[in-house]
DNA sequence: TGACGAACTGACGGGTCAGTCAGTCAGTCG
DNA sequence: CGACTGACTGACTGACCCGTCAGTTCGTCA
């Protein structure tokens, strides 16, 4: 099936194929509770291939993270590529961060930073992929500036409190199940945002 | 040692001093990586006497955290119960919600976030605890308006974006690891409560 | 004093799970 | 065709760890 010469497409495939699996069953049992088996069972496969592509689980589920992050920063790149006032690229961003719009990848989120305190790999991939995200923000935000549509003091702070006032939102409604709804949080951040750009 | 008669303070001495070596344990390894074992070698005593007083070890752990957040939130409570100027006493609550007044109390906050998302017990304390806290910047908040020292349109919206906040850059900070340092921190923060305050 | 029960011990059963390994199978190349 | 190799299997091992339980100690009360 494969040229001697090193892996090939079919081997990435699979790779990739594994990741996503791993995704899947992290979103739904936790990433604690995510077992190799629960991953090769999930693709009819032994765990031996798991094991075969990844080393360790711990490479595995730190691979299967930045994964899962990287194709949703992607995403959310493509969206606010398009052509459209400061105003409604702002509210495109603002929306993907929310709740609402990626409930079980905020959840993946909140395990990721508490996996992060232990494991480096981890904390690499979540600290790179949220000041990317981050920035995604504060690129919307200077461009408004630039245009005369917002009127932020520093737009980089206003990025760092708007995503840090929606990542703690998302806390209490995703983690404690609705301390605080969906309406309630829309009118937090929009009034916050208001205040932001003048 | 024990009258017959139910349990004595003898007993609630020995739930106390396991209930801090679990919260000890728990800062040090993590809260998934915390074996009943360490907490009975940490104190001396046997695994069998920690089951003797917590029936499994996901009701020690709740128990523990339960413990540790509500020692945290009676102190905040005592510092808040003085005299002083709504801005005074408003400074004394965010000092004590940042995170380099009590770094390790942070991540065990992150980590609890993330078992609250799969434990009902986990999370109605999560949930409890963290809507206290809110209560005591609210209350400081709408004592202020009251007095006339500040100017928010609504205390309690402006508490929740306080604290979210806080939160957001605590898990920049203690998770992460340092994308944001503590000075940007306290400017970020400083710059919000102007804003909310007017 | 002797009975009793609460507090406590330490060994053990039983289940889980990551990672290993010998071996199978199917393409490919010479 | 036959040797070779990469992909894959599935049984297995060794470690870990929770919760149990039979038994010990000791203070208290009748």
């Amino acid at each position: 099936m494969e040229k001697s010469q090193g892996p090939g497409p079919a081997v990435e495939k699979r790779r990739i194929q594994i990741l996503e699996a791993t995704c899947t069953v992290m979103s739904k049992q936790g990433i604690a509770s995510t077992r190799v088996g629960d991953v090769a069972k999930y693709l009819g496969i032994s765990t031996g291939l798991v094991h075969y592509h990844f080393d360790t689980k711990d490479e595995l589920l730190a691979a299967a993270f930045r994964h899962a992050a990287e194709k949703e920063l992607e995403a959310l790149r493509l969206l606010v590529n398009t052509d459209g006032t400061p105003r409604e690229l702002l509210d495109i961003v603002v929306d993907n961060f929310f709740p609402a719009s990626g409930f079980s990848s905020w959840r993946l989120w909140i395990e990721g930073w508490a996996v992060a305190l232990r494991s480096e790999s981890f904390r690499r991939t979540v600290m790179e992929l949220d000041e990317a995200w981050v920035e995604v923000l504060a690129d919307t935000l200077t461009n408004g500036v630039a245009s005369g549509d917002f009127a932020c003091v520093n737009p980089r702070d206003s990025a760092w409190r708007l995503a840090c006032l929606i990542e703690g939102l998302a806390i209490q409604q995703v983690a404690h199940g609705g301390a605080i709804n969906d309406v309630e949080t829309r009118r937090l951040v929009a009034d916050a945002i208001e205040a932001e750009i003048g």
